[in-house]
RNA sequence: CGCGGGGUAGAGCAGUUUGGUAGCUCGUCGGGCUCAUAACCCGGAGGUCGAGGGUUCAAGUCCCUCCCCCGCAA
């Protein structure tokens, strides 16, 4: 007998750990996710993705706007022997959390106690952590301060950005989960309380964080961009909007310019931005009303002239 | 019906207001030049101007319909 789950999520990161619930046969009773807001351009009203799984699915799938108000009722009639979560973005309460008498067991990305709150991958890669990854935990009344399960870690290089490392994570953390289950149910699964002289907690990410400081040094823009892609996505202000940055890599400066300074603009050299204590080439970019390429092509149609800093730039 | 920008050569753009041989930067191919360069010079190829319909002697340009992409706001 597989356990009869009741799961809870709502964005990308979430799918794989009900995908991978359902594929290892247990019991998914009912599905809770966000309710269905208007969303993206036209203001159309558009469902969650672990919605759209779900359906697919043939799984029920509850929306209450807050599940520890009007919700328990039907979590209650679900009777779940055990419920999972996987950003949901809900926060539970001891009434919700009473119901199932195995527990609720969180799904987060980060290598818990550090990066508690709603975007710890983000704040890692922002953090210039060399590692991250997924822990399995007891969802308590606090937010992600549970007790630790299972955890898998996960290296963040060069190359990662937020939106790569929550993809792996999702399914790292999809595999994780299953064994989590698979051990309570035997009973063997280790739990440990978390330090709270080591925990952080990071609040969620507001779009105004993209906004890159070129006072800082290369290395922290550098980082913010990773950690602002896909969203809210890094950006520089410019004379007359903003300028989103997608790509960027360390350059030479030049000390004598101001940082924020346009040091170089051709599709050679590339767009090199002076910062702090260097320089920093915006590789691929996105003008307002435009789409993403690269800066060299951006640069083939567009001039845009050295020495002036950029928030002073018209296109 | 939330507001708005756009679809022109492989890439990025101009041209549309005032209809009259399709242009710029880059790439690419060929040739030349230099000790050298983010090089430079000469020449060539490459476009059903998002799709369809309409007006006109003539449409990238004006009118109608549709498709696709993007920014803002949520």
């Amino acid at each position: 007998m597989s356990l009869r789950v009741v799961f809870m999520g709502t964005p990308e990161f979430a799918v794989p750990s009900l995908q991978a619930l359902v594929e290892a046969g247990y019991e998914v009773a009912g599905v809770f996710t966000q309710p269905d807001r208007p969303k993206g351009r036209g203001g159309k009203v558009q469902q969650s993705p672990v919605k759209d799984y779900a359906l697919a699915q043939g799984i029920a799938v509850y929306q209450p706007n807050r599940i520890r108000l009007d919700g328990v009722e039907d979590l209650r009639r679900l009777a779940p022997e055990i419920c999972v979560t996987a950003a949901f973005g809900q926060i539970l309460s001891q009434e919700v959390l009473d119901i199932p008498p195995m527990g609720t067991v969180n799904v987060h990305a980060s290598l818990l106690p550090r990066h508690r709150g709603a975007a710890p991958v983000q704040w890692a890669v922002l953090q210039g952590d060399g590692e991250t990854g997924v822990t399995t935990m007891l969802t308590d009344r606090g937010i992600d301060t549970g007790d630790m399960l299972l955890r898998c870690a996960c290296p963040i290089t060069e190359a990662d950005t937020a939106g790569t490392l929550l993809h792996k994570l999702s399914y790292m953390g999809a595999e994780l989960l299953v064994e989590t289950l698979r051990r309570l149910e035997k009973g063997d699964c280790p739990r440990e309380k978390q330090s709270e002289a080591l925990s952080t907690y990071d609040p969620m990410l507001t779009k105004e964080m993209g906004l890159l400081d070129f006072t800082e040094g290369t290395q922290a823009c550098l980082r913010r961009v990773r950690a602002m892609d896909p969203w809210p996505c890094a950006y520089a202000e410019l004379g007359e909007g903003a300028l989103k940055i997608w790509k960027t890599k360390a350059a030479e400066g030049n000390p004598s310019a101001a940082p924020g300074t346009v040091l170089w603009a051709n599709d050679k050299q590339g767009l090199v931005i002076a910062t702090a204590d260097g320089g920093i080439e915006l590789v691929e970019i996105q003008a307002p009303n435009a789409k993403r390429m690269e800066a060299k092509a951006f640069l083939r149609g567009h001039g845009m002239e050295t020495g002036k800093l950029l928030h002073e730039v018209k296109l």
